[in-house]
DNA sequence: GGTGGAGTCTCGCGCAGGGGGAGGGTCAAG
DNA sequence: CTTGACCCTCCCCCTGCGCGAGACTCCACC
């Protein structure tokens, strides 16, 4: 008596291994049409076939199993969307495998020039502001919101310099933590997330990254040698100044990023 | 007495996990400058940081712990080398990619028209044929050795059909099984890998392939419904017939591919 | 109606490249 | 000297499979 196609069948069919089917099985990814309650064999009906294709497309893109049951489970509508997403996740990911190399190129062949490093006393500022706490996967979308909203609320002719960022040590060393967007204004007033703020006084060693942002761990990690060699050590938020960001000019190629790092002496007599 | 960055400042710096520096260490990728023998702490030096930011950027392409070690450890052609070869790697990977983006979005869209299936028997013939066992991974390049050195040993006026290959089911299952690529020729003579084989007769289910064969398996599928819906039984090695192939026209969308799968009938009375 | 061999079952281990936490030792500022 | 932030090692967990062991089952052939 045929129940359906075994599993092996199945196999041949779809160009997927037999153990691979047995995991879509226990993930209830692909469950077989009928399984043997005595035997435990698994029979497959050939029109799970193109289920199995789609999972096998899916797959071959990374999706996740947990993603691909969702997809599978959405209407058509909702599918189509979870896809889209999903391939936007790809070429996204492909810029930051194009900008991997451009930098590895950068990192191989010895470095082009001395980075500029300044040492700034910064006063305190009164700023407006909006603070959070953060994970280092949702930073970007964080400060876009953030910086939208403060665009928003003051208009060209109110801002007194570039807007800038603290961000804790934390977010990069434990990938989450606390992170301050601030822009200067004439006149700081608060308003929905935003609130006005007083940035307390800093040391900093500043240096500024050219280019987006896909490679500034190379200007963080010249300007920690700098830091270190002039026998300073590091303490505090990173401030971060976005003297040209892609508010300003599209091409991240064009973008300036003052990389401020909170310092002090170790040997006594203070800053100079 | 200060001997060194810790690994927490040096993660800061490199914007690398403390976890993962430790495992690095762990690799002998990354061994920090000294180790207090007591404490067992690590410290690292301001000298290190670009040689973690090289594997900061050759992780982010993906390349396997093993062979940033190997390509940190070859001398600088080498190295140059061993990149452009992982980057031709993810070039590949790619194409494959976009294939499956192109190919799930067919699927996604109920099926075009009807596959046109036909039931044929083929005699015994006697052809110039390579034979091997070979890994689903080698398959490729093996098929491409072997294709070229028929094309080699026999001259177009010499050939009287299209070349093709059978291939047995374990290849697609286990991973690797017994390929042979064949070229009916006018007189079919043995010379370095070649060999004349008589191949045996076939009843086979026939159906067109076209296109690229990153999808092929789509075909393959539905030649499976079909095959099944007609109460047929497949046994023995499949054939594929290249009717039109990379060696005749070079964009994969105009190729021709003959996919035959052995049958029998399932009720008796034969094939019709 | 056996019997043998291919096919299938479950279970457990291995891989990379980490994440997360437990439990305990160290460092440096106050 | 305390305290809190670091750091240490060890172990288990995750994903998406591959591989193998040991035990059943299926089916064709004799």
């Amino acid at each position: 008596m045929r129940r359906g196609l075994t599993i092996g069948e199945f196999a041949t069919l779809t160009h997927l291994s037999v153990r691979t089917l047995r995991r879509y099985h226990e993930a209830a990814l692909l469950v077989p049409a009928t399984v043997d309650p005595f035997t435990g064999y698994r029979y497959y009906a050939a029109e799970q076939i193109p289920s199995a294709q789609v999972i096998h497309r899916l797959r071959e893109l990374d999706v996740p199993l947990a993603e691909v049951k969702s997809i599978l489970a959405a209407d058509p509508e909702r599918r189509a969307d979870l896809i889209a997403g999903h391939l936007r996740r790809l070429e996204a990911e492909l810029d930051r495998t194009r900008a991997a190399v451009v930098s590895l190129r950068r990192l191989l062949r010895p470095d082009p020039e001395n980075l500029q490093v300044e040492l700034r006393s910064v006063p305190a500022r009164t700023v407006a502001a909006v603070r959070g706490h953060v994970t280092l996967e949702d930073s970007t979308r964080w400060y876009d919101a953030a910086m939208a909203e403060l665009d928003a609320a003051f208009a060209p002719a109110d801002r007194t310099g570039p807007p800038g960022g603290r961000y804790a040590n934390e977010l990069f060393t434990a990938g989450a933590g606390a992170m301050t967007v601030y822009r200067p204004v004439r006149e700081p007033r608060a308003r929905g997330r935003i609130e006005v703020v007083e940035l307390p006084p800093v040391d900093l060693a500043v240096a500024v990254h050219s280019g987006g942002h896909d490679d500034i761990d190379v200007t963080y990690g010249r300007l920690g040698s700098w830091v270190v060699e002039h026998a300073l050590a590091v303490d505090g938020p990173i401030d971060e100044t976005y003297l040209a960001g892609p508010r300003d000019t599209p091409a991240p190629a064009d973008w300036r990023t003052e990389i401020g790092w909170p310092v002090f002496r170790l040997t006594p007599g203070g800053l100079a």
